[in-house]
DNA sequence: GTGGTCTAGACCACT
DNA sequence: GTGGTCTAGACCACA
Protein backbone atom coordinates (compact mmCIF):
# COMPACT_ATOMS: atom_id res chain seq x y z
CA UNK A 1 0.00 0.00 0.00
CA UNK A 2 2.49 2.70 -1.25
CA UNK A 3 3.30 5.08 -3.81
CA UNK A 4 5.31 3.67 -6.46
CA UNK A 5 6.98 7.25 -7.55
CA UNK A 6 9.35 6.04 -10.74
CA UNK A 7 6.21 3.76 -12.04
CA UNK A 8 4.91 4.82 -15.08
CA UNK A 9 1.44 4.40 -13.88
CA UNK A 10 0.46 8.33 -13.15
CA UNK A 11 0.47 8.57 -9.20
CA UNK A 12 -3.46 9.79 -9.35
CA UNK A 13 -4.31 6.21 -11.30
CA UNK A 14 -2.21 4.61 -8.55
CA UNK A 15 -4.06 5.96 -5.73
CA UNK A 16 -7.68 5.82 -7.54
CA UNK A 17 -6.66 1.78 -7.49
CA UNK A 18 -5.81 1.68 -3.96
CA UNK A 19 -9.45 3.25 -2.60
CA UNK A 20 -11.00 0.82 -5.05
CA UNK A 21 -9.13 -2.38 -3.99
CA UNK A 22 -9.64 -1.18 0.25
CA UNK A 23 -13.15 -0.74 -1.29
CA UNK A 24 -13.14 -4.62 -2.66
CA UNK A 25 -11.96 -5.93 0.60
CA UNK A 26 -13.90 -3.69 2.83
CA UNK A 27 -11.31 -1.76 4.72
CA UNK A 28 -13.38 1.19 3.26
CA UNK A 29 -16.96 0.21 4.54
CA UNK A 30 -19.93 1.69 2.46
CA UNK A 31 -21.49 4.87 3.99
CA UNK A 32 -17.83 5.40 5.79
CA UNK A 33 -15.99 8.44 5.06
CA UNK A 34 -12.27 8.21 3.03
CA UNK A 35 -9.80 10.23 4.42
CA UNK A 36 -9.95 13.35 3.64
CA UNK A 37 -7.81 14.92 0.29
CA UNK A 38 -5.84 16.86 2.43
CA UNK A 39 -4.94 14.15 5.02
CA UNK A 40 -3.94 11.60 2.37
CA UNK A 41 -1.70 14.47 0.40
CA UNK A 42 0.37 15.20 3.63
CA UNK A 43 0.72 11.28 4.57
CA UNK A 44 1.78 10.10 1.11
CA UNK A 45 3.80 13.82 0.56
CA UNK A 46 1.76 14.30 -2.66
CA UNK A 47 0.17 17.47 -4.26
CA UNK A 48 -3.70 17.91 -3.11
CA UNK A 49 -4.40 18.22 -6.93
CA UNK A 50 -3.17 14.77 -7.31
CA UNK A 51 -5.26 13.28 -4.64
CA UNK A 52 -8.12 15.11 -5.88
CA UNK A 53 -7.93 14.11 -9.37
CA UNK A 54 -8.08 10.93 -8.48
CA UNK A 55 -10.56 11.53 -6.15
CA UNK A 56 -12.56 12.52 -8.77
CA UNK A 57 -12.47 10.03 -11.01
CA UNK A 58 -14.04 7.63 -8.32
CA UNK A 59 -16.85 10.21 -7.87
CA UNK A 60 -17.49 9.69 -11.48
CA UNK A 61 -16.85 6.16 -11.24
CA UNK A 62 -20.24 6.22 -8.78
CA UNK A 63 -17.74 4.75 -5.51
CA UNK A 64 -17.34 7.66 -3.65
CA UNK A 65 -20.18 10.56 -3.23
CA UNK A 66 -19.08 13.67 -2.07
CA UNK A 67 -20.96 15.71 1.20
CA UNK A 68 -20.54 19.37 1.06
CA UNK A 69 -18.26 20.79 3.63
CA UNK A 70 -17.72 17.29 4.96
CA UNK A 71 -15.92 14.93 3.14
CA UNK A 72 -15.71 11.91 0.27
CA UNK A 73 -18.09 8.54 1.47
CA UNK A 74 -17.63 5.69 0.37
CA UNK A 75 -21.21 5.16 -1.65
CA UNK A 76 -23.28 2.34 -0.57
CA UNK A 77 -23.37 -0.53 -2.89
CA UNK A 78 -20.57 0.76 -3.99
CA UNK A 79 -18.37 -2.93 -3.55
CA UNK A 80 -21.38 -4.66 -5.46
CA UNK A 81 -20.98 -1.87 -8.13
CA UNK A 82 -17.26 -2.66 -8.67
CA UNK A 83 -17.82 -6.44 -8.24
CA UNK A 84 -19.90 -6.30 -11.53
CA UNK A 85 -18.58 -3.83 -13.57
CA UNK A 86 -14.54 -5.10 -12.59
CA UNK A 87 -15.39 -8.44 -13.46
CA UNK A 88 -17.03 -7.94 -16.65
CA UNK A 89 -14.65 -5.47 -18.06
CA UNK A 90 -11.93 -8.57 -17.11
CA UNK A 91 -14.08 -11.03 -19.21
CA UNK A 92 -14.86 -8.86 -21.54
CA UNK A 93 -11.29 -7.27 -22.40
CA UNK A 94 -8.50 -8.52 -20.68
CA UNK A 95 -9.04 -12.41 -20.88
CA UNK A 96 -9.77 -12.37 -25.03
CA UNK A 97 -6.40 -10.17 -24.94
CA UNK A 98 -4.81 -12.64 -22.98
CA UNK A 99 -6.61 -15.52 -25.31
CA UNK A 100 -4.76 -13.60 -27.83
CA UNK A 101 -1.44 -13.32 -26.69
CA UNK A 102 -1.06 -17.02 -25.32
CA UNK A 103 -1.81 -18.56 -29.32
CA UNK A 104 0.56 -15.60 -30.74
CA UNK A 105 3.28 -17.43 -28.95
CA UNK A 106 1.88 -21.08 -29.23
CA UNK A 107 1.62 -21.62 -25.51
CA UNK A 108 -0.93 -24.92 -24.74
CA UNK A 109 -3.45 -24.12 -22.72
CA UNK A 110 -2.16 -27.11 -20.28
CA UNK A 111 0.48 -25.21 -19.75
CA UNK A 112 -1.10 -22.00 -18.48
CA UNK A 113 -3.33 -24.30 -16.47
CA UNK A 114 -0.24 -25.64 -14.64
CA UNK A 115 1.71 -22.50 -13.58
CA UNK A 116 -1.10 -20.90 -12.82
CA UNK A 117 -1.69 -23.19 -10.21
CA UNK A 118 1.91 -23.82 -9.42
CA UNK A 119 1.22 -19.74 -8.71
CA UNK A 120 -1.65 -19.79 -6.41
CA UNK A 121 -0.50 -22.75 -4.43
CA UNK A 122 2.61 -20.34 -3.30
CA UNK A 123 0.05 -17.64 -1.12
CA UNK B 1 -4.08 -4.68 -38.54
CA UNK B 2 -4.64 -0.95 -38.25
CA UNK B 3 -3.46 1.91 -36.22
CA UNK B 4 -4.87 2.97 -32.93
CA UNK B 5 -5.14 6.64 -33.03
CA UNK B 6 -6.70 7.28 -29.30
CA UNK B 7 -5.31 4.10 -27.82
CA UNK B 8 -3.23 4.27 -24.89
CA UNK B 9 -0.28 2.51 -26.28
CA UNK B 10 1.63 5.26 -28.47
CA UNK B 11 2.03 4.50 -32.00
CA UNK B 12 5.58 3.14 -32.38
CA UNK B 13 4.91 0.87 -30.05
CA UNK B 14 1.82 -0.41 -32.06
CA UNK B 15 3.61 -0.79 -35.24
CA UNK B 16 6.75 -2.59 -33.45
CA UNK B 17 4.05 -4.76 -32.23
CA UNK B 18 2.76 -5.66 -35.29
CA UNK B 19 5.80 -6.18 -37.27
CA UNK B 20 6.48 -8.73 -34.34
CA UNK B 21 3.35 -10.44 -34.93
CA UNK B 22 3.77 -11.00 -38.54
CA UNK B 23 7.21 -12.34 -38.32
CA UNK B 24 6.00 -14.72 -35.34
CA UNK B 25 2.94 -16.09 -38.10
CA UNK B 26 5.36 -16.06 -40.84
CA UNK B 27 3.93 -13.27 -43.15
CA UNK B 28 7.42 -11.38 -43.03
CA UNK B 29 9.71 -14.31 -43.61
CA UNK B 30 12.84 -14.21 -42.45
CA UNK B 31 15.85 -12.63 -44.68
CA UNK B 32 12.70 -11.30 -46.52
CA UNK B 33 12.47 -6.85 -46.96
CA UNK B 34 10.01 -5.64 -45.17
CA UNK B 35 8.13 -2.60 -46.05
CA UNK B 36 10.23 0.74 -46.17
CA UNK B 37 10.17 3.59 -43.87
CA UNK B 38 8.21 5.67 -46.55
CA UNK B 39 5.88 3.32 -47.50
CA UNK B 40 4.45 2.14 -44.16
CA UNK B 41 4.90 5.93 -43.54
CA UNK B 42 2.42 7.00 -46.54
CA UNK B 43 0.04 3.49 -45.91
CA UNK B 44 -0.93 4.05 -42.72
CA UNK B 45 -0.53 8.28 -42.56
CA UNK B 46 2.17 8.65 -40.06
CA UNK B 47 4.93 10.37 -39.76
CA UNK B 48 7.95 9.22 -41.20
CA UNK B 49 9.97 9.48 -38.04
CA UNK B 50 7.47 7.66 -36.13
CA UNK B 51 8.13 4.27 -38.13
CA UNK B 52 11.60 5.06 -37.98
CA UNK B 53 11.69 4.99 -34.50
CA UNK B 54 9.72 1.26 -34.38
CA UNK B 55 12.16 -0.05 -37.42
CA UNK B 56 14.95 1.43 -34.65
CA UNK B 57 13.50 -0.32 -31.48
CA UNK B 58 13.35 -3.75 -34.07
CA UNK B 59 17.06 -3.37 -34.73
CA UNK B 60 18.02 -3.02 -31.67
CA UNK B 61 16.04 -6.21 -30.53
CA UNK B 62 17.98 -7.58 -33.22
CA UNK B 63 15.05 -8.52 -35.28
CA UNK B 64 15.75 -6.71 -38.04
CA UNK B 65 18.92 -5.31 -39.79
CA UNK B 66 19.72 -2.39 -42.37
CA UNK B 67 20.74 -2.81 -45.30
CA UNK B 68 22.63 0.28 -46.76
CA UNK B 69 21.00 1.27 -50.17
CA UNK B 70 18.43 -1.90 -49.87
CA UNK B 71 16.37 -1.14 -46.77
CA UNK B 72 15.18 -3.05 -43.42
CA UNK B 73 15.39 -7.48 -43.77
CA UNK B 74 13.99 -9.88 -41.33
CA UNK B 75 17.62 -11.43 -39.66
CA UNK B 76 17.78 -15.14 -40.25
CA UNK B 77 16.72 -16.78 -36.95
CA UNK B 78 14.43 -13.70 -36.11
CA UNK B 79 11.58 -15.78 -35.08
CA UNK B 80 13.23 -18.62 -33.21
CA UNK B 81 14.52 -15.54 -31.22
CA UNK B 82 11.32 -13.91 -30.96
CA UNK B 83 9.62 -17.56 -29.39
CA UNK B 84 12.41 -17.59 -27.14
CA UNK B 85 12.59 -13.60 -26.03
CA UNK B 86 8.98 -12.96 -25.79
CA UNK B 87 8.03 -16.51 -24.07
CA UNK B 88 10.46 -15.87 -21.39
CA UNK B 89 8.90 -12.26 -21.15
CA UNK B 90 5.21 -13.76 -21.13
CA UNK B 91 6.20 -16.24 -18.58
CA UNK B 92 8.12 -14.17 -16.14
CA UNK B 93 5.81 -10.70 -16.07
CA UNK B 94 2.57 -11.36 -17.51
CA UNK B 95 1.26 -14.22 -16.43
CA UNK B 96 1.98 -13.72 -12.69
CA UNK B 97 0.47 -10.29 -13.24
CA UNK B 98 -2.70 -11.84 -14.83
CA UNK B 99 -2.83 -14.51 -12.03
CA UNK B 100 -2.88 -11.55 -9.22
CA UNK B 101 -5.32 -9.72 -11.55
CA UNK B 102 -7.53 -12.91 -11.33
CA UNK B 103 -7.16 -13.83 -7.64
CA UNK B 104 -7.85 -10.34 -6.51
CA UNK B 105 -11.03 -10.65 -8.67
CA UNK B 106 -11.88 -13.55 -6.54
CA UNK B 107 -11.99 -15.46 -10.27
CA UNK B 108 -11.65 -19.01 -9.88
CA UNK B 109 -8.75 -20.75 -11.62
CA UNK B 110 -11.60 -23.27 -13.33
CA UNK B 111 -13.87 -20.53 -14.98
CA UNK B 112 -10.41 -19.13 -16.30
CA UNK B 113 -9.33 -22.18 -18.00
CA UNK B 114 -13.42 -23.01 -19.30
CA UNK B 115 -13.49 -19.36 -20.78
CA UNK B 116 -10.31 -19.92 -22.24
CA UNK B 117 -11.06 -23.31 -23.90
CA UNK B 118 -14.21 -21.79 -25.42
CA UNK B 119 -12.37 -19.07 -26.97
CA UNK B 120 -9.77 -21.50 -28.42
CA UNK B 121 -12.34 -23.63 -30.09
CA UNK B 122 -13.78 -20.87 -31.60
CA UNK B 123 -10.74 -20.22 -33.80
CA UNK C 1 -38.94 18.87 0.44
CA UNK C 2 -35.71 17.22 1.55
CA UNK C 3 -32.15 18.62 1.66
CA UNK C 4 -29.95 17.27 -1.44
CA UNK C 5 -26.87 16.74 0.14
CA UNK C 6 -24.53 16.27 -3.51
CA UNK C 7 -26.62 19.27 -5.49
CA UNK C 8 -24.28 22.12 -6.64
CA UNK C 9 -26.80 24.03 -4.40
CA UNK C 10 -25.27 25.07 -1.27
CA UNK C 11 -27.11 23.67 1.49
CA UNK C 12 -28.19 27.13 3.33
CA UNK C 13 -29.36 27.95 -0.20
CA UNK C 14 -31.61 24.88 -0.17
CA UNK C 15 -32.85 25.79 3.29
CA UNK C 16 -33.39 29.66 2.71
CA UNK C 17 -35.64 28.53 -0.59
CA UNK C 18 -37.86 26.10 1.10
CA UNK C 19 -38.49 28.82 3.54
CA UNK C 20 -38.93 31.52 0.73
CA UNK C 21 -41.62 29.16 -0.74
CA UNK C 22 -43.52 28.14 1.85
CA UNK C 23 -44.02 31.80 2.80
CA UNK C 24 -45.32 31.76 -1.11
CA UNK C 25 -47.66 29.22 -0.57
CA UNK C 26 -48.76 30.34 2.63
CA UNK C 27 -47.60 27.54 4.88
CA UNK C 28 -45.57 29.42 6.46
CA UNK C 29 -48.08 32.21 7.93
CA UNK C 30 -47.70 36.35 8.10
CA UNK C 31 -46.73 36.94 11.80
CA UNK C 32 -46.24 33.57 12.99
CA UNK C 33 -43.49 31.58 14.07
CA UNK C 34 -40.90 29.51 11.62
CA UNK C 35 -39.19 26.13 13.46
CA UNK C 36 -36.15 27.29 15.33
CA UNK C 37 -32.99 26.77 14.03
CA UNK C 38 -32.27 24.39 16.97
CA UNK C 39 -35.57 22.23 15.70
CA UNK C 40 -34.30 22.48 12.12
CA UNK C 41 -30.95 21.30 12.50
CA UNK C 42 -31.54 18.29 14.12
CA UNK C 43 -34.75 17.24 11.92
CA UNK C 44 -32.41 17.51 8.69
CA UNK C 45 -28.97 16.89 10.51
CA UNK C 46 -28.00 19.57 9.73
CA UNK C 47 -25.12 21.84 11.68
CA UNK C 48 -26.80 24.62 13.49
CA UNK C 49 -24.59 27.36 11.98
CA UNK C 50 -26.20 26.43 8.47
CA UNK C 51 -29.14 26.66 9.03
CA UNK C 52 -28.53 30.24 10.88
CA UNK C 53 -26.95 31.34 7.85
CA UNK C 54 -30.40 30.44 5.79
CA UNK C 55 -32.43 32.56 8.28
CA UNK C 56 -29.84 35.37 8.53
CA UNK C 57 -30.26 35.97 4.77
CA UNK C 58 -33.76 35.62 5.47
CA UNK C 59 -33.88 38.45 7.94
CA UNK C 60 -31.59 40.47 5.57
CA UNK C 61 -33.98 39.91 2.77
CA UNK C 62 -36.58 41.37 5.29
CA UNK C 63 -38.69 38.00 5.23
CA UNK C 64 -38.38 37.35 8.72
CA UNK C 65 -37.74 38.79 12.35
CA UNK C 66 -35.86 37.97 15.40
CA UNK C 67 -37.52 38.15 18.46
CA UNK C 68 -35.50 37.97 21.43
CA UNK C 69 -36.17 35.17 23.34
CA UNK C 70 -39.05 33.79 21.70
CA UNK C 71 -37.61 32.85 18.01
CA UNK C 72 -38.11 34.01 14.52
CA UNK C 73 -40.74 35.07 12.61
CA UNK C 74 -42.57 35.86 8.91
CA UNK C 75 -42.95 39.31 8.62
CA UNK C 76 -46.28 40.49 8.17
CA UNK C 77 -46.11 41.87 4.50
CA UNK C 78 -43.75 39.34 4.11
CA UNK C 79 -45.70 37.64 1.33
CA UNK C 80 -46.57 40.33 -0.87
CA UNK C 81 -43.06 41.60 -0.50
CA UNK C 82 -41.39 37.99 -2.17
CA UNK C 83 -44.18 38.45 -5.13
CA UNK C 84 -43.10 41.69 -5.90
CA UNK C 85 -39.04 40.92 -5.83
CA UNK C 86 -38.99 37.60 -7.06
CA UNK C 87 -41.22 38.17 -10.03
CA UNK C 88 -39.35 40.90 -10.39
CA UNK C 89 -35.89 38.75 -10.17
CA UNK C 90 -37.67 36.29 -12.57
CA UNK C 91 -38.64 38.44 -15.11
CA UNK C 92 -35.06 40.51 -15.47
CA UNK C 93 -32.31 37.89 -15.00
CA UNK C 94 -34.22 34.48 -16.04
CA UNK C 95 -36.73 34.63 -17.95
CA UNK C 96 -34.34 36.21 -20.75
CA UNK C 97 -31.84 33.60 -19.52
CA UNK C 98 -34.39 30.77 -20.36
CA UNK C 99 -35.24 32.53 -23.70
CA UNK C 100 -31.53 32.25 -24.84
CA UNK C 101 -30.95 28.83 -23.72
CA UNK C 102 -34.04 28.01 -25.79
CA UNK C 103 -33.09 29.80 -28.89
CA UNK C 104 -29.49 28.10 -28.66
CA UNK C 105 -31.07 25.15 -28.75
CA UNK C 106 -33.35 25.73 -31.96
CA UNK C 107 -36.32 25.11 -30.20
CA UNK C 108 -39.74 27.13 -31.30
CA UNK C 109 -41.47 28.82 -28.92
CA UNK C 110 -44.49 26.61 -29.67
CA UNK C 111 -42.96 23.72 -28.59
CA UNK C 112 -42.10 25.59 -25.46
CA UNK C 113 -46.03 26.67 -24.80
CA UNK C 114 -47.57 23.27 -25.98
CA UNK C 115 -45.27 21.42 -23.17
CA UNK C 116 -45.82 24.13 -20.06
CA UNK C 117 -49.58 23.52 -21.03
CA UNK C 118 -48.77 20.13 -20.95
CA UNK C 119 -47.28 19.98 -17.41
CA UNK C 120 -49.53 22.66 -15.98
CA UNK C 121 -52.68 20.51 -16.69
CA UNK C 122 -51.52 17.78 -14.60
CA UNK C 123 -50.76 19.37 -11.60
CA UNK D 1 -16.51 34.70 -26.89
CA UNK D 2 -14.48 35.66 -23.77
CA UNK D 3 -13.77 34.58 -20.52
CA UNK D 4 -15.59 36.17 -17.06
CA UNK D 5 -13.11 36.41 -14.80
CA UNK D 6 -15.66 37.48 -11.78
CA UNK D 7 -18.41 35.10 -12.73
CA UNK D 8 -19.42 32.86 -10.15
CA UNK D 9 -18.65 29.80 -12.91
CA UNK D 10 -15.39 27.70 -13.36
CA UNK D 11 -13.31 29.52 -15.98
CA UNK D 12 -12.97 25.77 -16.99
CA UNK D 13 -16.48 25.14 -17.74
CA UNK D 14 -16.57 28.73 -19.40
CA UNK D 15 -14.06 27.06 -21.74
CA UNK D 16 -16.16 23.90 -22.45
CA UNK D 17 -19.32 25.77 -23.37
CA UNK D 18 -17.38 27.80 -25.46
CA UNK D 19 -16.11 24.65 -27.45
CA UNK D 20 -19.61 23.28 -26.95
CA UNK D 21 -21.29 26.62 -28.57
CA UNK D 22 -19.05 26.40 -31.65
CA UNK D 23 -19.56 23.05 -32.06
CA UNK D 24 -22.80 24.09 -32.58
CA UNK D 25 -23.36 26.91 -34.63
CA UNK D 26 -20.66 25.14 -36.73
CA UNK D 27 -18.01 27.25 -36.29
CA UNK D 28 -15.62 24.02 -34.91
CA UNK D 29 -16.30 21.79 -37.87
CA UNK D 30 -16.39 18.14 -37.03
CA UNK D 31 -13.26 16.30 -38.11
CA UNK D 32 -11.05 19.73 -37.61
CA UNK D 33 -8.78 19.93 -35.05
CA UNK D 34 -9.85 22.51 -32.29
CA UNK D 35 -6.63 24.96 -31.14
CA UNK D 36 -4.46 23.57 -29.03
CA UNK D 37 -4.06 23.47 -24.80
CA UNK D 38 -1.12 26.14 -25.40
CA UNK D 39 -2.62 27.96 -28.09
CA UNK D 40 -6.18 28.82 -26.21
CA UNK D 41 -3.67 28.92 -22.92
CA UNK D 42 -1.70 32.29 -24.13
CA UNK D 43 -4.62 33.73 -26.07
CA UNK D 44 -6.74 33.79 -22.84
CA UNK D 45 -3.98 34.40 -20.48
CA UNK D 46 -5.55 31.35 -18.60
CA UNK D 47 -2.86 28.67 -17.10
CA UNK D 48 -2.52 25.41 -19.54
CA UNK D 49 -4.11 23.23 -16.87
CA UNK D 50 -7.53 24.59 -16.53
CA UNK D 51 -7.56 24.66 -20.57
CA UNK D 52 -6.47 21.12 -20.27
CA UNK D 53 -9.37 20.46 -17.66
CA UNK D 54 -11.82 21.77 -20.01
CA UNK D 55 -10.87 19.95 -23.34
CA UNK D 56 -10.99 16.71 -21.02
CA UNK D 57 -14.48 16.87 -19.56
CA UNK D 58 -14.95 17.44 -23.96
CA UNK D 59 -13.56 14.43 -24.43
CA UNK D 60 -15.52 12.38 -21.40
CA UNK D 61 -18.23 13.96 -23.21
CA UNK D 62 -17.25 12.12 -26.46
CA UNK D 63 -17.52 15.59 -28.21
CA UNK D 64 -13.35 15.97 -28.69
CA UNK D 65 -10.82 12.94 -29.33
CA UNK D 66 -7.04 13.39 -28.96
CA UNK D 67 -4.60 12.35 -31.39
CA UNK D 68 -1.13 11.22 -29.66
CA UNK D 69 1.33 14.19 -30.61
CA UNK D 70 -1.11 15.77 -32.89
CA UNK D 71 -4.13 17.74 -30.70
CA UNK D 72 -7.77 17.61 -30.10
CA UNK D 73 -9.90 16.87 -33.14
CA UNK D 74 -13.95 17.21 -33.23
CA UNK D 75 -15.30 14.00 -33.47
CA UNK D 76 -17.43 13.64 -36.60
CA UNK D 77 -20.91 13.36 -35.86
CA UNK D 78 -20.52 15.85 -32.17
CA UNK D 79 -22.35 18.39 -33.88
CA UNK D 80 -25.56 15.56 -33.82
CA UNK D 81 -24.72 14.32 -30.55
CA UNK D 82 -24.96 17.64 -29.10
CA UNK D 83 -28.14 18.22 -30.70
CA UNK D 84 -29.53 15.05 -29.47
CA UNK D 85 -28.14 15.39 -25.28
CA UNK D 86 -28.62 18.77 -24.86
CA UNK D 87 -32.15 19.01 -25.95
CA UNK D 88 -32.98 15.95 -24.16
CA UNK D 89 -31.14 17.27 -21.19
CA UNK D 90 -32.97 20.94 -21.16
CA UNK D 91 -36.78 19.39 -22.04
CA UNK D 92 -36.50 16.43 -19.28
CA UNK D 93 -34.25 19.05 -16.43
CA UNK D 94 -34.62 22.31 -17.10
CA UNK D 95 -38.36 22.75 -18.47
CA UNK D 96 -39.87 21.19 -15.59
CA UNK D 97 -37.74 23.28 -13.01
CA UNK D 98 -38.78 26.35 -15.04
CA UNK D 99 -42.70 25.07 -14.99
CA UNK D 100 -42.44 24.85 -11.79
CA UNK D 101 -40.87 28.41 -10.68
CA UNK D 102 -43.51 30.27 -13.02
CA UNK D 103 -46.65 28.09 -11.03
CA UNK D 104 -45.02 29.06 -7.34
CA UNK D 105 -44.52 32.62 -8.55
CA UNK D 106 -47.90 32.62 -10.20
CA UNK D 107 -47.35 33.89 -13.53
CA UNK D 108 -49.76 32.73 -16.36
CA UNK D 109 -48.84 30.99 -19.13
CA UNK D 110 -49.84 33.55 -21.84
CA UNK D 111 -47.79 36.53 -19.56
CA UNK D 112 -44.74 33.99 -20.09
CA UNK D 113 -45.93 33.62 -23.56
CA UNK D 114 -46.29 37.11 -24.46
CA UNK D 115 -42.86 38.28 -22.91
CA UNK D 116 -41.24 35.30 -24.46
CA UNK D 117 -42.19 36.53 -27.68
CA UNK D 118 -41.40 39.78 -27.25
CA UNK D 119 -37.77 38.95 -26.78
CA UNK D 120 -37.26 36.76 -29.89
CA UNK D 121 -38.68 39.45 -31.68
CA UNK D 122 -35.91 42.11 -30.81
CA UNK D 123 -33.49 39.86 -32.42
C1' DG E 1 5.03 21.17 -31.95
C1' DT E 2 1.24 18.23 -29.06
C1' DG E 3 -1.04 16.71 -24.44
C1' DG E 4 -0.02 14.50 -19.50
C1' DT E 5 1.52 14.80 -14.99
C1' DC E 6 3.16 16.92 -10.94
C1' DT E 7 4.57 20.59 -7.48
C1' DA E 8 4.00 24.47 -4.23
C1' DG E 9 1.28 27.75 -2.81
C1' DA E 10 -2.79 30.68 -3.01
C1' DC E 11 -7.81 32.03 -2.26
C1' DC E 12 -12.65 30.71 -2.17
C1' DA E 13 -17.28 28.79 -0.48
C1' DC E 14 -19.31 25.67 2.48
C1' DT E 15 -20.18 23.05 7.03
C1' DG F 1 -12.22 21.44 9.13
C1' DT F 2 -13.96 20.03 3.96
C1' DG F 3 -13.38 20.15 -1.40
C1' DG F 4 -12.94 23.51 -5.75
C1' DT F 5 -10.44 26.44 -8.53
C1' DC F 6 -6.51 28.74 -10.25
C1' DT F 7 -1.52 30.14 -11.07
C1' DA F 8 3.31 29.69 -12.52
C1' DG F 9 6.54 26.81 -13.65
C1' DA F 10 8.65 22.25 -14.38
C1' DC F 11 9.63 17.72 -16.83
C1' DC F 12 7.98 13.85 -19.62
C1' DA F 13 6.52 11.02 -23.84
C1' DC F 14 4.97 11.32 -28.37
C1' DA F 15 4.72 12.76 -33.47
Amino acid sequence: MAIEWNDKQPIYLQLREMVVERVLDGSFAEGAPVPSVRQVSSDYQINHLTVAKAYQELVDMGLLEKRRGLGMFVVPGARELLNRTEKKKFIETELPAFAQRVQALGIGLDEIARRLREMGEKH
